[in-house]
RNA sequence: CGGGGCGUAGCGUAGUCCGGUAUCGCGCCACGUUUGGGACGUGGAGGCCGUCAGUUCGAAUCUGGCCGCCCCGACCA
């Protein structure tokens, strides 16, 4: 009764915050633009961690850290990264406070600390993490180099929103190194299907693989590569990027290695990302009024249990029966958690975990000991069924692939019902305000016809999607030949 | 940075025009009754009204400054 979310036809914005704070997922920090991640947030994103981590080891890479300040003579290195960044970058001048001589109990930087070179907050470590392979590479036998790190960053954004855009974020960023071009251009391909991958099948959220255009390319990348998903208000959402950096930082941090040859080259990079800014996909791809809906495989909690009971004896009772359900779920990998406090009634707890998003509800009573039954619910469909307790794991284990797998389903009919191809500028214009979504157009290739759309109907192109079809036609806005249509949409 | 809004108990709020130490709901604590969709009763605790200064016998309320947050744009993952 308490906790009231905004509907999501009547103002789909308010819904997301009010979603994402009722649901216990993050709330808003005493630092501007800086969330607090609860543990209910958190246990999602550890979930995506492990997963992404998991694909990451498999396909070659190790972690390690780097520090998250870097000297401004380092960041400034690599002159359209650092011009990307450097009008949202945390500054730290000085490295010491001390009390305040005209107000007690107060602290004042000490101008007699200031730093002789300011240390930039990282917004990306392509540039301390390649004045460190400088010492690391010589030889084509230090190649390929794959690592990846787990760390925070800080972008100063002007506007923020919990997870989608906060001015610090977690984070994953790969960067490697290569000897060949052709490598180094499979790897950034290679990470941009593990990210798809990703998305798809633990997320259940459908992509579009693409090439950022060069407006929308990452600072000091020859090429980014990027996944999209479509929201449920049909605006879309890039979910993570993988870059082909060329040689451009190894030329700026000098990094050259001996090839077979015996010949000096400088390497070939890739780096590559994806943050919390996930998890604003997976809620606003699969929630409803109701609040949050995890798909199973990232739920920290997969089935819970909630008893109904009369009596400390009746709940006794009822326990001896969820203890052997819980040792059957958990040998076949199913998290469950049993609600025993006495502290809430049942319909509360009800309420309470499908705005947690919980896949499945247990839900069990007198009834269903003189039955051998329980009553389970499902959070995608909010469905109940009577089932068996006998052969209750292998249902459950069933049912959660079904959901998994229902989530992506219902996500990806929604996403080619909000594709939409036009041909004419009108067209474009009237399918964005009336339908919004994804929409395919040609476009003449130039950065200048990109803009103007942009600044005309908000739109921006997501991306050249891969493996796109050639088809001549004209330009929407310039009426120039045309080999095939870009994918635009309205963005987060 | 532009536009809008807000700051009063843990949360949401009334009171501000018209100055007299603060309203209501939820939550919290205790006890009891309850428990198959957000229970009910009784009793109780909790506030330097964002902050600093001014006006006044007296300020949540009037005046001025400052700080902070949220929302909508421009910028961006």
């Amino acid at each position: 009764m308490s906790k009231v979310i905004t509907p999501r036809e009547k103002d789909y914005s308010k819904w997301y915050n009010d979603l994402v704070v009722e649901a216990d997922l993050a709330d808003h920090s005493a630092v501007r633009g800086c969330m607090v991640i609860k543990p209910h947030g958190y246990g999602i994103w550890e979930k995506m961690q492990q997963a992404l981590d998991k694909m990451f080891k498999d396909t070659g890479h190790v972690n390690a850290y780097f520090p998250l300040f870097i000297p401004k003579s380092l960041f400034e290195a690599e002159e359209k990264n650092a011009e990307g960044f450097a009008k949202e970058c945390a500054v730290v001048t000085h490295y010491r406070l001390k009390a305040d001589p005209n107000n007690k109990g107060k602290l004042i930087v000490d101008p007699e600390a200031k730093l002789e070179e300011e240390l930039i907050v990282r917004p990306t470590s392509e540039a301390i993490i390649w004045n460190t392979y400088k010492g690391w590479i010589e030889s084509y036998r230090d190649l390929p180099l794959l690592i990846n790190q787990w760390a925070n960053v800080v972008r100063w954004e002007m506007r923020t929103r919990l997870f989608l855009r906060t001015a610090e974020f977690l984070w994953q960023e790969g960067h490697t190194a290569h000897a060949t071009k052709q490598e180094a251009i499979e790897e950034t391909e290679k990470m941009l299907n593990v990210y798809a991958d990703f998305v798809e099948n633990f997320m259940a959220v459908p992509v579009v693989k693409g090439i950022k255009t060069a407006n929308e390319r990452f600072a000091g990348a020859d090429e980014t590569y990027c996944i999209e998903a479509l929201m449920q208000d049909g605006k879309a959402l890039q979910c993570g990027t993988s870059h082909f950096l060329g040689q451009n930082f190894a030329k700026a941090f000098d990094v050259k290695f001996t090839n077979k040859e015996g010949k000096l080259d400088h390497v070939w990079a890739t780096s590559w990302g994806v943050s919390t800014r996930l998890m604003g996909a997976l809620i606003m791809s699969h929630s409803d009024n109701q609040g949050l809906v995890i798909p199973p495989k990232l739920a920290p909690t997969q089935v819970v249990i909630i008893p109904i009971y009369k009596g400390e004896e009746g709940l006794k009772q009822i326990t001896e029966v969820v203890n052997s359900i819980k040792v059957k779920l958990q040998q076949r990998n199913v998290s469950v958690k049993y609600d025993d406090r006495d502290s809430q009634r049942p319909g509360w707890k009800f309420a309470e975990y499908e705005l947690k998003g919980i896949p499945l509800r247990i839900a069990i009573g007198e009834r269903d000991l003189a039955s051998g039954t329980v009553e389970l619910a499902r959070r995608d469909t909010l469905t109940k069924e009577v089932v068996k307790i006998e052969g209750l794991e292998l249902h459950i284990e069933t049912l959660l692939q079904q959901i998994q797998s229902d989530l992506y389903k219902k996500a990806l009919e929604r996403t080619v019902g909000s594709t939409h191809h036009v041909s004419t500028y009108e067209e474009f214009k009237k399918v964005l305000d009336e339908k919004s979504g994804f929409v395919y157009a040609h476009w003449d290739g130039t950065p200048e016809t990109e803009e103007k759309i942009k600044e005309e109907t908000k739109a921006t192109i997501r991306c050249i999607p891969l493996n796109n079809k050639q088809e001549n036609g004209v330009c929407i806005y310039s009426g120039k030949p045309s080999t095939q249509k870009v994918l635009f949409a309205r963005a987060y």
